[in-house]
DNA sequence: CATGAATGAGGGTTCATTCAT
DNA sequence: CATGAATGAACCCTCATTCAT
């Protein structure tokens, strides 16, 4: 009875995610609002109503995609903590992590951000995830700042700068680029990109005294 | 005849920024979609049908909201040009702007920079309007990289990251800076951000050799 | 003082007059509902609210534009008695007489006769006036009536067909050759047309014996 | 699969039949714009929201409606084709087809005909159903003007008046009949009205040589 | 579990009508 | 008397959500 379970539990998740992604590519692509359940159901091959097997709500569609986005992006951050690499090494490592995560969907995160602002409003069940959600989000900055932090513990960092506001900067810096690709319409080269930022962060327009 | 006619276009310039100050309040607190018409009209003190008399749309409504909101932003920004200044002068006065300029209604700006992403679809006329606003979204970028490429011109700068990715940066970072005064829920103190941000930008996480 | 009055009077009513020409142009052309009171007062040259100086409703237009053109209809009809001419001269110069009357705005007449369905819903004093609207069509109807039966009392007419019927019949013929103007969006020769319906009511399809 | 689908099809079809039933009873009493979906859906006893899985617009019920009832007509008109009957009968089978198919929607006809005047505005896809729309309206014209001229072949019809004339008069004709109803707010005797129009359309008001 | 069908709540928009100037 | 401005009521339409099958 146990791996019966487990393999419908397997299956169910699969589905979940089939639907995710299929979200992911329309909210990334329209923006929430302008993303109908019709279209994500149509999308993942299901039925508008057969989404509700799945979720409770198109806020929660929208949530737990969000969540396991930002999950994966965690976990490939963590995966970059490798003492053994210069510090910078793994900050470097931890930016392109994001742009790996995102990819072709990077407006998708762009939009997360955004999201907190309309959904305020929610109760009760829904505040939790969003704390959870808030959660990861920090997440992100977490990790930055972690990696800042190592930086400055071995003496490559001198400013004044707090290590969390240097991560929140990063991620402006990184969202700026995904802004830039979307109004451009195509992914650009990102290789390059984070060479720039890491130039930038490293020491600014001062030129780069490494 | 003539005084008459343009105390009167006064008086509807008046009531029209009227409307575009209660939009403005409505849409940087509860995002564009989640704000009704019958709100802007109730917070404005019209009714609803009252605002067809100066707006078309919804979005026409939104659209001149930004364009003023740009406008304000980029001449205030101008004015930041001084000649007699230290170039990093000229530029801090700039992002001070920003901050001013937005103050309060800090995240819209947020909404401004995704409003284009679903905006796209619109046509003729609509579109032209969509035009100046693009054009305006990149009038920040373009007074920001003005000011990077003088400071460059004068032997400020160094580094190898283009002025217009500077610029880029920059507008993330300060977008980092709202993002978070929304989620604390409270604007929090302009200078020491502009003073961090300054840091960072001039030299990076490597300390400040100014 | 009296003459005054009247001059002012006769100024009332050729503004009137003015608004109910501006109706009949675009009632004919538009329909009813597709016609804006914004329309009318534009073409009339004048601002919205002042048509209701001189009328008290949209329909109250209608109303009024209806009897203005009955009443032309009818009194252009009246003048087509005479006993000096054979009868049926007489007919065929009412029948001139309704094309003359509607001439360029031949789809008024149509929409004059539907209009009473949708109006029964209204009340009171607008009752009165639609009983006088009901009275002028039938005015119409009347005439032709009196015509038919002028002619039978000369023993031109000896169907079983009442004089009311014949003249019901014949309105819906006129009808019909405005039905078919205006599909095919201009005017016919008129001449012709009511050639054509003289010979159909004299002798149907049998031929003419006359 | 087959027939659970056709079955489906027909559970579907009958549904629309229903929509379209209260969309007559109303249309024809009260008027297109008079009426409001609400009232539609109400009768049909579906909620307002449900109409648009059946059709895609107001516009569009009026359209499907004007269709299904000219379709019936032009059927029944066909059946009247019978190459034994005396060819007068056929068409005073065509007349009875006439009354009986728009019975007591008798007023349906008469708003038919002014539909297409408005409506003329409309684009793309709708202008197919329109062309559609417009093509029945002729349809009964057509099957008039074929039934005269199968009664001119056979030598009982001698009259200068073209066919076409004689179809268009004889509808109007009918119409004026509907009209009398409407303004009587009653049905009358059938029978009746259709002989008194076949004497009509025989000889006129010259009396009946048949 | 999956779906087609149905719904309620709400949104944007129009327009005849009123009122202060 | 004439008007620009304002309104309220109504309308059409959409969409997330539910329910019976």
């Amino acid at each position: 009875m146990d791996p019966k379970l487990t393999r419908q539990q397997a299956i169910r998740e699969a589905k979940q995610n089939l639907i995710l992604d299929a979200a992911r590519e329309l909210f990334s692509c329209k923006g929430y609002h302008e993303t109908g359940l019709e279209d994500i159901a149509a999308r993942a091959g299901f039925s508008k109503a057969a989404l509700y097997s799945y979720f409770a709500d198109k806020e929660d569609i929208f949530l737990h995609l969000a969540l396991r986005e930002l999950d994966t992006l965690q976990s490939k951050m963590c995966q970059c903590q490798n003492e053994n690499q210069p510090p910078f090494v793994n900050l470097e490592c931890m930016i392109k992590a994001v742009f790996e995560t995102f990819g072709e969907h990077f407006s998708l995160l762009l939009q997360l951000s955004n999201f907190s602002i309309a959904a305020i409003h929610t109760q009760s069940k829904r505040q939790q995830m969003h704390k959870h959600y808030a959660l990861r989000l920090r997440g992100m900055l977490h990790e930055f700042t972690g990696a800042f932090a190592a930086c400055r513990k071995l003496g490559k960092i001198h400013t004044s700068v707090s290590d969390e506001n240097c991560a929140r900067y990063l991620s402006g810096m990184i969202k700026s680029v995904f802004l830039k690709w979307r109004l451009e319409e195509k992914v650009g080269d990102v290789e390059k990109e984070i060479d720039s930022i890491m130039h930038f962060i490293t020491s600014g327009v001062a030129g780069d005294p490494r």
